[in-house]
DNA sequence: CTATATAGTTAAGCGCTCTTAACTAAAAAG
DNA sequence: CTTTTTAGTTAAGAGCGCTTAACTATATAG
Protein backbone atom coordinates (compact mmCIF):
# COMPACT_ATOMS: atom_id res chain seq x y z
CA UNK A 1 0.00 0.00 0.00
CA UNK A 2 2.70 2.60 -0.84
CA UNK A 3 2.14 4.50 -3.97
CA UNK A 4 -1.72 4.04 -3.60
CA UNK A 5 -1.92 8.26 -2.44
CA UNK A 6 0.01 9.12 -5.62
CA UNK A 7 -1.98 6.68 -8.22
CA UNK A 8 -5.66 8.46 -6.76
CA UNK A 9 -3.37 11.51 -7.40
CA UNK A 10 -2.61 11.10 -10.72
CA UNK A 11 -5.73 9.32 -12.03
CA UNK A 12 -8.07 12.71 -10.34
CA UNK A 13 -5.37 15.07 -12.53
CA UNK A 14 -5.73 13.22 -15.84
CA UNK A 15 -9.68 12.38 -15.32
CA UNK A 16 -9.82 16.49 -14.41
CA UNK A 17 -8.04 17.15 -17.85
CA UNK A 18 -10.59 14.29 -19.43
CA UNK A 19 -13.62 15.62 -18.41
CA UNK A 20 -12.95 19.12 -19.01
CA UNK A 21 -12.64 18.69 -22.38
CA UNK A 22 -15.21 16.13 -23.04
CA UNK A 23 -17.74 18.86 -21.33
CA UNK A 24 -16.51 21.86 -23.42
CA UNK A 25 -17.05 19.55 -26.52
CA UNK A 26 -20.60 18.24 -25.34
CA UNK A 27 -21.34 21.76 -24.55
CA UNK A 28 -19.90 23.05 -28.13
CA UNK A 29 -21.86 19.83 -29.64
CA UNK A 30 -25.10 20.34 -28.40
CA UNK A 31 -24.92 24.30 -29.10
CA UNK A 32 -23.85 24.10 -32.51
CA UNK A 33 -26.54 21.48 -33.61
CA UNK A 34 -29.25 22.91 -31.53
CA UNK A 35 -30.09 19.96 -29.18
CA UNK A 36 -30.43 21.05 -25.32
CA UNK A 37 -28.42 18.56 -23.09
CA UNK A 38 -31.18 16.31 -22.09
CA UNK A 39 -32.61 15.81 -25.92
CA UNK A 40 -28.62 14.72 -26.67
CA UNK A 41 -28.55 12.64 -23.65
CA UNK A 42 -31.26 10.64 -25.09
CA UNK A 43 -30.07 10.45 -28.47
CA UNK A 44 -26.61 8.97 -26.78
CA UNK A 45 -28.46 6.57 -24.53
CA UNK A 46 -30.48 5.14 -28.14
CA UNK A 47 -27.24 5.12 -29.19
CA UNK A 48 -25.02 3.33 -26.97
CA UNK A 49 -27.89 1.72 -25.06
CA UNK A 50 -29.40 0.35 -28.34
CA UNK A 51 -33.50 1.20 -28.94
CA UNK A 52 -35.68 1.56 -26.12
CA UNK A 53 -39.49 2.86 -24.73
CA UNK A 54 -40.54 5.54 -23.52
CA UNK A 55 -40.34 4.15 -19.99
CA UNK A 56 -36.43 3.42 -19.85
CA UNK A 57 -35.63 7.43 -20.60
CA UNK A 58 -37.49 8.12 -17.53
CA UNK A 59 -35.99 5.74 -15.94
CA UNK A 60 -32.64 6.62 -16.77
CA UNK A 61 -32.82 10.24 -16.66
CA UNK A 62 -34.92 9.87 -12.84
CA UNK A 63 -37.53 11.90 -14.64
CA UNK A 64 -41.57 11.33 -15.02
CA UNK A 65 -42.95 9.58 -17.76
CA UNK A 66 -44.91 12.53 -19.38
CA UNK A 67 -41.29 14.43 -19.36
CA UNK A 68 -39.37 11.67 -20.90
CA UNK A 69 -42.98 11.45 -23.45
CA UNK A 70 -42.60 15.34 -24.36
CA UNK A 71 -38.56 15.19 -24.90
CA UNK A 72 -38.94 12.04 -27.23
CA UNK A 73 -41.75 13.98 -29.09
CA UNK A 74 -39.40 17.03 -30.14
CA UNK A 75 -36.75 14.44 -31.13
CA UNK A 76 -39.70 12.65 -33.17
CA UNK A 77 -40.56 16.15 -34.82
CA UNK A 78 -37.12 17.21 -35.34
CA UNK A 79 -36.72 13.71 -37.30
CA UNK A 80 -33.82 12.40 -35.17
CA UNK A 81 -36.03 9.81 -33.75
CA UNK A 82 -38.80 7.37 -34.84
CA UNK A 83 -41.51 6.26 -32.64
CA UNK A 84 -43.71 2.93 -33.55
CA UNK A 85 -45.63 0.86 -31.53
CA UNK A 86 -43.74 -2.02 -30.48
CA UNK A 87 -45.98 -5.34 -32.03
CA UNK A 88 -45.56 -7.41 -28.73
CA UNK A 89 -47.02 -4.49 -26.38
CA UNK A 90 -49.72 -2.25 -28.47
CA UNK A 91 -49.19 -0.19 -25.07
CA UNK A 92 -45.32 0.46 -25.40
CA UNK A 93 -43.78 2.05 -27.97
CA UNK A 94 -40.30 1.45 -29.90
CA UNK A 95 -37.62 4.38 -30.18
CA UNK A 96 -34.97 4.42 -33.09
CA UNK A 97 -32.61 6.91 -33.95
CA UNK A 98 -33.37 8.39 -37.43
CA UNK A 99 -30.35 7.72 -40.06
CA UNK A 100 -30.47 11.70 -39.77
CA UNK A 101 -29.27 10.96 -36.17
CA UNK A 102 -26.80 8.52 -36.71
CA UNK A 103 -24.94 10.92 -39.01
CA UNK A 104 -25.00 13.46 -35.97
CA UNK A 105 -23.58 11.27 -33.81
CA UNK A 106 -21.20 10.10 -35.64
CA UNK A 107 -20.16 13.94 -35.98
CA UNK A 108 -20.20 14.35 -32.58
CA UNK A 109 -18.02 11.19 -31.43
CA UNK A 110 -15.42 12.21 -33.55
CA UNK A 111 -15.35 16.15 -32.81
CA UNK A 112 -15.72 14.68 -29.20
CA UNK A 113 -12.59 12.31 -29.63
CA UNK A 114 -10.11 14.87 -31.32
CA UNK A 115 -8.49 15.65 -28.85
CA UNK A 116 -7.86 12.02 -27.66
CA UNK A 117 -6.56 11.56 -31.03
CA UNK A 118 -4.27 15.09 -30.25
CA UNK A 119 -2.98 13.40 -27.06
CA UNK A 120 -2.20 10.20 -28.83
CA UNK A 121 -0.18 11.10 -31.18
CA UNK A 122 2.14 13.48 -29.02
CA UNK A 123 3.64 9.56 -27.36
CA UNK A 124 6.39 8.29 -28.53
CA UNK A 125 6.44 4.69 -29.34
CA UNK A 126 7.32 3.28 -25.93
CA UNK A 127 4.91 5.50 -24.18
CA UNK A 128 1.64 4.35 -26.41
CA UNK A 129 2.80 0.70 -25.24
CA UNK A 130 2.69 1.83 -21.36
CA UNK A 131 -0.32 3.99 -22.35
CA UNK A 132 -1.84 0.97 -23.59
CA UNK A 133 -0.97 -1.73 -20.54
CA UNK A 134 -2.14 1.18 -18.21
CA UNK A 135 -5.86 2.31 -19.71
CA UNK A 136 -6.55 -1.78 -20.14
CA UNK A 137 -6.14 -2.20 -16.76
CA UNK A 138 -7.99 0.93 -15.63
CA UNK A 139 -10.91 -0.37 -18.50
CA UNK A 140 -11.10 -3.47 -17.03
CA UNK A 141 -11.14 -3.05 -13.62
CA UNK A 142 -13.48 -0.29 -14.37
CA UNK A 143 -15.89 -2.99 -16.43
CA UNK A 144 -15.40 -5.72 -12.91
CA UNK A 145 -16.59 -2.64 -10.62
CA UNK A 146 -19.92 -2.24 -12.76
CA UNK A 147 -20.83 -5.71 -12.57
CA UNK A 148 -20.35 -5.47 -8.34
CA UNK A 149 -22.69 -4.48 -5.78
CA UNK A 150 -21.63 -0.88 -4.52
CA UNK A 151 -18.31 -1.22 -2.23
CA UNK A 152 -16.69 0.77 0.18
CA UNK A 153 -13.57 2.78 -0.33
CA UNK A 154 -10.85 0.52 1.23
CA UNK B 1 3.22 4.27 -36.25
CA UNK B 2 2.02 0.77 -35.14
CA UNK B 3 -0.09 0.37 -32.50
CA UNK B 4 -1.93 3.83 -33.06
CA UNK B 5 -5.41 2.36 -33.23
CA UNK B 6 -5.34 0.08 -30.80
CA UNK B 7 -4.07 2.91 -28.73
CA UNK B 8 -6.75 5.46 -29.38
CA UNK B 9 -9.28 2.67 -28.97
CA UNK B 10 -8.13 1.94 -25.54
CA UNK B 11 -7.93 5.53 -24.38
CA UNK B 12 -11.70 6.17 -25.90
CA UNK B 13 -12.87 3.33 -24.24
CA UNK B 14 -11.83 4.10 -20.51
CA UNK B 15 -12.87 8.12 -21.14
CA UNK B 16 -16.03 6.33 -22.09
CA UNK B 17 -16.44 4.95 -18.46
CA UNK B 18 -15.40 7.95 -17.16
CA UNK B 19 -17.44 10.34 -18.30
CA UNK B 20 -20.50 8.07 -17.86
CA UNK B 21 -19.22 7.98 -13.98
CA UNK B 22 -18.47 11.83 -14.09
CA UNK B 23 -21.59 12.84 -15.71
CA UNK B 24 -24.18 10.98 -13.53
CA UNK B 25 -22.42 12.15 -10.14
CA UNK B 26 -22.02 15.47 -11.45
CA UNK B 27 -26.12 15.41 -11.83
CA UNK B 28 -26.57 13.32 -8.67
CA UNK B 29 -24.62 16.17 -7.02
CA UNK B 30 -26.80 19.13 -8.93
CA UNK B 31 -29.97 17.08 -7.73
CA UNK B 32 -29.10 16.54 -4.30
CA UNK B 33 -28.06 20.38 -3.84
CA UNK B 34 -30.59 22.00 -5.44
CA UNK B 35 -27.78 23.78 -7.99
CA UNK B 36 -28.76 23.82 -11.92
CA UNK B 37 -26.45 23.05 -13.86
CA UNK B 38 -24.87 26.37 -14.49
CA UNK B 39 -24.98 27.85 -11.21
CA UNK B 40 -22.66 24.15 -10.46
CA UNK B 41 -20.38 25.18 -13.46
CA UNK B 42 -19.80 28.45 -12.04
CA UNK B 43 -19.22 27.49 -8.55
CA UNK B 44 -16.51 24.94 -9.91
CA UNK B 45 -15.02 27.93 -12.58
CA UNK B 46 -14.40 30.00 -9.02
CA UNK B 47 -13.11 26.96 -7.49
CA UNK B 48 -10.65 25.68 -9.95
CA UNK B 49 -9.73 28.69 -11.74
CA UNK B 50 -9.87 31.15 -8.04
CA UNK B 51 -12.07 34.37 -7.97
CA UNK B 52 -12.91 36.27 -10.77
CA UNK B 53 -15.10 39.16 -12.19
CA UNK B 54 -18.49 38.57 -13.96
CA UNK B 55 -17.69 39.45 -17.46
CA UNK B 56 -15.09 36.01 -16.65
CA UNK B 57 -18.33 34.01 -16.27
CA UNK B 58 -20.03 34.84 -19.47
CA UNK B 59 -16.84 34.56 -21.37
CA UNK B 60 -16.09 31.01 -20.27
CA UNK B 61 -19.71 30.06 -20.25
CA UNK B 62 -20.25 31.70 -23.63
CA UNK B 63 -23.70 33.65 -22.43
CA UNK B 64 -24.19 37.50 -22.14
CA UNK B 65 -22.90 39.47 -18.90
CA UNK B 66 -26.88 40.09 -18.14
CA UNK B 67 -26.98 36.50 -17.94
CA UNK B 68 -23.58 35.95 -16.01
CA UNK B 69 -25.23 38.88 -13.84
CA UNK B 70 -28.64 36.89 -12.96
CA UNK B 71 -26.94 33.64 -12.69
CA UNK B 72 -24.69 35.03 -9.72
CA UNK B 73 -27.22 36.94 -8.22
CA UNK B 74 -29.26 34.07 -7.54
CA UNK B 75 -25.97 31.91 -5.86
CA UNK B 76 -25.19 35.31 -3.88
CA UNK B 77 -28.52 35.26 -2.52
CA UNK B 78 -27.88 31.39 -1.77
CA UNK B 79 -25.11 32.75 0.23
CA UNK B 80 -22.89 31.01 -2.11
CA UNK B 81 -20.64 33.68 -3.79
CA UNK B 82 -19.97 36.74 -1.81
CA UNK B 83 -19.51 39.67 -4.52
CA UNK B 84 -18.11 42.80 -3.77
CA UNK B 85 -16.31 45.79 -5.37
CA UNK B 86 -12.77 45.60 -7.19
CA UNK B 87 -10.81 48.58 -5.43
CA UNK B 88 -8.73 48.70 -8.37
CA UNK B 89 -11.99 49.25 -10.67
CA UNK B 90 -14.81 50.39 -9.24
CA UNK B 91 -16.81 49.09 -11.77
CA UNK B 92 -16.22 45.46 -11.51
CA UNK B 93 -17.26 43.31 -8.88
CA UNK B 94 -14.69 40.20 -7.46
CA UNK B 95 -16.56 37.36 -6.75
CA UNK B 96 -15.51 34.63 -3.98
CA UNK B 97 -16.95 31.24 -2.45
CA UNK B 98 -18.30 31.74 0.36
CA UNK B 99 -17.02 29.23 3.12
CA UNK B 100 -20.16 27.71 2.54
CA UNK B 101 -19.71 27.11 -0.50
CA UNK B 102 -16.10 25.79 -0.46
CA UNK B 103 -17.45 22.74 2.17
CA UNK B 104 -19.99 21.85 -0.67
CA UNK B 105 -17.77 21.28 -3.39
CA UNK B 106 -15.58 19.15 -1.17
CA UNK B 107 -18.26 17.33 -0.83
CA UNK B 108 -19.32 17.01 -4.83
CA UNK B 109 -15.19 16.07 -5.48
CA UNK B 110 -14.83 13.87 -2.86
CA UNK B 111 -18.62 11.71 -4.46
CA UNK B 112 -17.35 12.36 -7.76
CA UNK B 113 -13.69 10.66 -7.07
CA UNK B 114 -15.08 7.46 -5.17
CA UNK B 115 -15.11 5.87 -8.23
CA UNK B 116 -11.38 6.36 -8.99
CA UNK B 117 -10.77 5.36 -4.97
CA UNK B 118 -13.02 1.80 -5.82
CA UNK B 119 -10.61 1.94 -9.08
CA UNK B 120 -7.20 1.78 -7.40
CA UNK B 121 -8.31 -0.36 -4.62
CA UNK B 122 -8.86 -3.26 -7.32
CA UNK B 123 -4.87 -3.02 -8.78
CA UNK B 124 -2.15 -5.33 -7.85
CA UNK B 125 1.10 -3.05 -6.35
CA UNK B 126 2.20 -3.98 -9.60
CA UNK B 127 -0.36 -2.15 -11.84
CA UNK B 128 -0.50 0.69 -9.54
CA UNK B 129 3.16 1.07 -10.53
CA UNK B 130 2.12 1.28 -14.51
CA UNK B 131 -0.97 3.45 -14.37
CA UNK B 132 0.69 5.95 -12.58
CA UNK B 133 3.30 6.30 -14.79
CA UNK B 134 1.22 6.15 -17.77
CA UNK B 135 -1.19 8.39 -16.65
CA UNK B 136 1.29 10.95 -16.22
CA UNK B 137 2.66 10.68 -19.29
CA UNK B 138 -1.46 11.26 -20.24
CA UNK B 139 -1.34 14.41 -17.86
CA UNK B 140 2.17 15.64 -19.31
CA UNK B 141 1.00 15.28 -23.07
CA UNK B 142 -2.36 17.25 -22.38
CA UNK B 143 -0.90 19.76 -20.49
CA UNK B 144 1.47 20.42 -24.01
CA UNK B 145 -1.36 20.21 -25.35
CA UNK B 146 -3.35 22.85 -23.63
CA UNK B 147 -0.49 25.74 -24.42
CA UNK B 148 0.07 24.85 -28.05
CA UNK B 149 -2.23 26.78 -30.67
CA UNK B 150 -4.85 24.06 -31.79
CA UNK B 151 -3.11 21.79 -34.46
CA UNK B 152 -4.59 19.38 -36.75
CA UNK B 153 -4.74 15.67 -35.96
CA UNK B 154 -2.13 14.29 -37.69
C1' DC C 1 -66.32 -10.53 -17.91
C1' DT C 2 -64.85 -7.07 -14.67
C1' DA C 3 -61.34 -4.77 -12.19
C1' DT C 4 -56.85 -3.30 -11.89
C1' DA C 5 -52.29 -2.28 -13.44
C1' DT C 6 -49.26 -0.58 -17.03
C1' DA C 7 -47.45 2.52 -21.11
C1' DG C 8 -47.87 6.53 -22.93
C1' DT C 9 -49.93 11.22 -24.11
C1' DT C 10 -51.73 15.83 -23.22
C1' DA C 11 -52.51 20.24 -20.81
C1' DA C 12 -51.75 23.70 -17.22
C1' DG C 13 -48.50 25.86 -14.63
C1' DC C 14 -44.02 26.77 -12.39
C1' DG C 15 -39.21 27.92 -12.38
C1' DC C 16 -35.13 28.23 -14.79
C1' DT C 17 -31.89 30.25 -18.28
C1' DC C 18 -31.19 33.05 -21.88
C1' DT C 19 -31.52 37.24 -24.94
C1' DT C 20 -32.29 42.08 -26.10
C1' DA C 21 -32.69 46.71 -24.69
C1' DA C 22 -32.34 50.42 -21.63
C1' DC C 23 -29.87 51.88 -17.83
C1' DT C 24 -26.03 53.44 -14.07
C1' DA C 25 -21.53 54.30 -12.98
C1' DA C 26 -16.67 54.30 -13.50
C1' DA C 27 -12.52 54.40 -16.46
C1' DA C 28 -9.96 55.79 -20.49
C1' DA C 29 -9.29 58.71 -24.55
C1' DG C 30 -9.70 62.98 -27.02
C1' DC D 1 -13.58 68.81 -19.45
C1' DT D 2 -16.11 66.15 -22.78
C1' DT D 3 -16.67 61.86 -25.23
C1' DT D 4 -16.43 57.18 -25.59
C1' DT D 5 -15.68 52.71 -23.86
C1' DT D 6 -16.13 49.25 -20.33
C1' DA D 7 -18.42 46.51 -16.28
C1' DG D 8 -22.33 45.38 -14.48
C1' DT D 9 -27.45 45.52 -13.36
C1' DT D 10 -32.38 45.39 -14.34
C1' DA D 11 -36.71 44.33 -16.79
C1' DA D 12 -39.53 42.16 -20.31
C1' DG D 13 -40.29 38.27 -22.83
C1' DA D 14 -39.29 33.82 -25.19
C1' DG D 15 -38.22 28.97 -24.79
C1' DC D 16 -37.33 24.83 -22.37
C1' DG D 17 -37.85 21.10 -19.02
C1' DC D 18 -40.20 19.43 -15.38
C1' DT D 19 -44.25 18.10 -12.43
C1' DT D 20 -49.00 17.00 -11.38
C1' DA D 21 -53.37 15.58 -12.91
C1' DA D 22 -56.54 13.86 -16.09
C1' DC D 23 -56.91 10.99 -19.90
C1' DT D 24 -56.73 6.87 -23.61
C1' DA D 25 -55.68 2.38 -24.64
C1' DT D 26 -53.76 -2.09 -23.92
C1' DA D 27 -52.57 -5.94 -20.93
C1' DT D 28 -53.22 -8.74 -16.95
C1' DA D 29 -55.61 -10.70 -12.58
C1' DG D 30 -59.56 -12.11 -10.14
Amino acid sequence: MTSTPQLIQTIRQFMDFAMHHSMRERAHFAKATGLSMPQFGILMQLHYRGNCAVGDISERFDITNAAASQLVDKLVQSRLIQREEDPADRRAKLLNLTEKARELIQQGIEERYRWVDQLAAKLTPEERTKVTEALQIMTQAAKELETEPATSVS
